[in-house]
DNA sequence: TGACAAATGCAATTAAATTGCATATACTAA
DNA sequence: TTAGTATATGCAATTTAATTGCATTTGTCA
């Protein structure tokens, strides 16, 4: 039987267990729009009804993280957000004021980790691409 | 009379107080040639003799990137360093085994950040690009 | 269904960073 | 040089993110 998507199918191709908890992080992961946060993910779970200790959640993501399912970001904010690894490569806008987060593509960077590579002997295995400013609505 | 460079006239130029502890900073950021976080300036602060506490360096640090002196950065560690602002647009190169921080220029991002202007209508004010991989030693 | 490794809950702990308030100090003006 | 004042610091308490140990529970597979 073929079946289109599966959170389950993806868990046991990394050897990983399919908890409630993980399977809707897994769920919340894929519908957001944009990286989360572990306090979102914690709201999230509670209005599900799916109880998660606090540490619980900072496995789960660190676990996804490790078995690379997710990809920790940083937007100077003092903690960590996540997104799923296996989308396009793309960055963020994050507005100074309104602290929206968009997504942006076509950065090219592939280009300049060959340069890295021959001038640096550097090689590159991720990045991150952010950038700050003032978003449409915030500029007026 | 002129003067060669002065981290005390950088200070007043942005109306902060030359403290010994904020001296010794700047010329720590000034001799340094990567970001440099909290702890290592406060060991630095403790062998110069000059006593600080860690919740001063904080305020120090978030004074001067607040007046714009340094740059908070980011480089999936748990933990913010800091750089000199006014030093020409560079990124970082992390080694995933070593943690050694190596300095890149020449990414050329002004084109993106016109592309993101016309196409998101985001005024880009700044940016952050870091790349993990495995250094030229460690790749051995 | 039963066994066992893996995952979780709970509590304690660590580390980064912030805050309030009393004291000390750098700067300015006299 | 000194006195006055706004500013910076020290200290202690607190917040928040994240980690860890250990007993218990649960998902998976034979």
């Amino acid at each position: 039987m073929t079946q289109s998507h599966n959170c389950k199918n993806e868990l046991n191709d990394v050897e990983l267990r399919a908890t409630p908890a993980r399977l809707a992080v897994m769920k919340l992961l894929e519908t957001s729009s944009k990286p989360i946060d572990v306090q979102t993910i914690i709201s999230f779970l509670e209005k599900k009804d799916i109880k998660a200790d606090p540490a619980t959640v900072f496995r789960i993501v660190n676990m996804f993280t490790e078995k690379g399912l997710v990809k920790p970001i940083q937007l100077h904010e003092g903690k960590f957000r996540y997104e799923l690894a296996n989308i396009a490569d793309h960055h963020h806008l994050m507005c100074n004021i309104c602290g929206d987060i968009e997504d942006i593509s076509d950065c090219n960077i592939d280009a300049l980790e060959k340069d890295i590579k021959k001038k640096k002997q550097f090689t590159v295995t991720s990045h991150s691409l952010e950038f700050f400013g003032l978003c449409s609505n915030c500029q007026k």
